[in-house]
DNA sequence: CATTGTCAAGAGCAGTGCTCTCGATTTGAA
DNA sequence: TTCAAATCGAGAGCACTGCTCTTGACAATG
């Protein structure tokens, strides 16, 4: 096994830099990310950005893939911190991380989470690590479920339904009644519906105690999905 | 009362003309409005559609203030077109309302509900609109608990959340027990997170039958706020 | 009729993403 | 060791953006 050769190293620098770099601008200049300013903050030339990434949108891309993968480490991190068996505590830890780092990436989260940007499509590759934030949650449905502390609700679904949710369990790999996996879906889409309702300014004036707002509305949906 | 000089009147249909091509804009080209465009598009030039909007930003508050209304206009007529007992139709016709709006004019409700744009502050006349939908789906509870139809929760509020959603009351002027507003507020955001998921793709692939998912979901949450 | 205010047009500034070309440097094989 | 190939940063340039300022034409008012 030879050592990589020294001019790709630096080039593998260099990409890292730049990211470095851009993240930094995110976080200040919001997400109308400007390639001038992060090559002039490299002295370097803007054309020379080109060199590294082929285009905006792929230095986007990037950003977006390592913003993905952080918050779905710390969501799953959260959750590994807490005793197997302690489903509420794991519930809220999970949440609790996942509002924590989009309060300390405000840039980034509404990179993953805000409006689309009208010509860039996100590619294949951002599904796997945009879904471990919702897996985590089902996941500790599942173990509930397994470990026969959580009983499924009795919903009656309409037929199309059972079905999309039998789909969408096979596809995570979790198997779950659809009808409890369709409360999971719930508890998910209010998780990011809380955090972003915060980031984005909807809540400004009013609820000063957002620790205690966040916290009793994740135990609503603590008790929604079941969570003894 | 003197009919307006033709002056004011051109000028008035002037404002309008260049709101309606700027909304056509919005809904081929995203957030990302182009005032150069919209001039060209009416056969004028950049600079004179300075004569009627100071800024871009004065122009997209603009449409953001038509859009709050239009989805207030949407979602009030909805509730209003149901019986007041129904409490369920009710909730059912104010989330479909949205959502339906929502669909149809998807740039605009992602400059509603989307990231914020960095330089961009929402003036303060844009909350009172902004708060309608909200307002409309706390008035179902309101009116359920006035009629004796509804049970407020019995949930456990911390004191200083008990006294943030007491002073929401007064805010929005609906006097409800401070747990059931939360219970309220948990919908809303549900609500949100539902259409938010479904227009900004993250429903993309999976759940193909959207109408049974959300008609589930909020089914749901019409469960946790009390509905009988 | 004359003045005042409003209007569209044009030039221009600073900024953007992106492409192309041109030398300089590094690389890996002959 | 030599030499061609690959890679690199710099610079010029294109088309576009929001925005400012000036100029000349027009309409409303006294």
């Amino acid at each position: 096994m030879v050592a990589p050769p020294l001019r790709a190293r630096v080039r593998a620098g260099m990409i890292d830099e730049i990211k470095a770099v851009a993240r930094r601008h995110l976080a200040t200049d919001g997400a109308n990310l400007s390639l001038r300013a992060v090559a002039r903050d490299m002295g370097m030339v803007s054309s020379a950005i080109y060199r590294y990434f082929p285009s905006r949108d792929d230095l986007l891309t990037a950003l977006i893939l390592e913003a993905y993968d952080a918050l779905g480490d710390a969501v799953e991190a959260a959750d590994a911190a807490f005793d197997r068996g302690d489903l509420r505590g794991r519930w809220h830890a999970a949440c609790r991380a996942a509002r924590a780092w989009a309060l300390a990436h405000p840039a980034e989260y509404a990179l993953l989470y805000g409006s689309p940007v009208p010509g860039y499509a996100a590619p294949e590759d951002t599904v796997a690590p945009a879904a471990r934030p919702p897996l985590t949650l089902v996941g500790i449905l599942r173990d509930g479920l397994a470990a026969g502390r959580l009983s499924p609700p009795e919903d009656a679904l309409p037929e199309p339904l059972r079905a999309d949710m039998a789909e969408l369990g096979v596809l995570l790999s979790v198997d779950l009644p659809p009808a409890l996996l369709a409360r999971g879906m719930a508890g998910w889409t209010q998780l990011f519906g809380l955090i972003s309702f915060e980031l984005f300014g909807r809540l400004n004036g009013v609820l000063p105690h957002r620790d205690e707002y966040f916290d009793h509305q994740t135990a609503l949906m603590a008790d929604l999905v079941g969570l003894p």
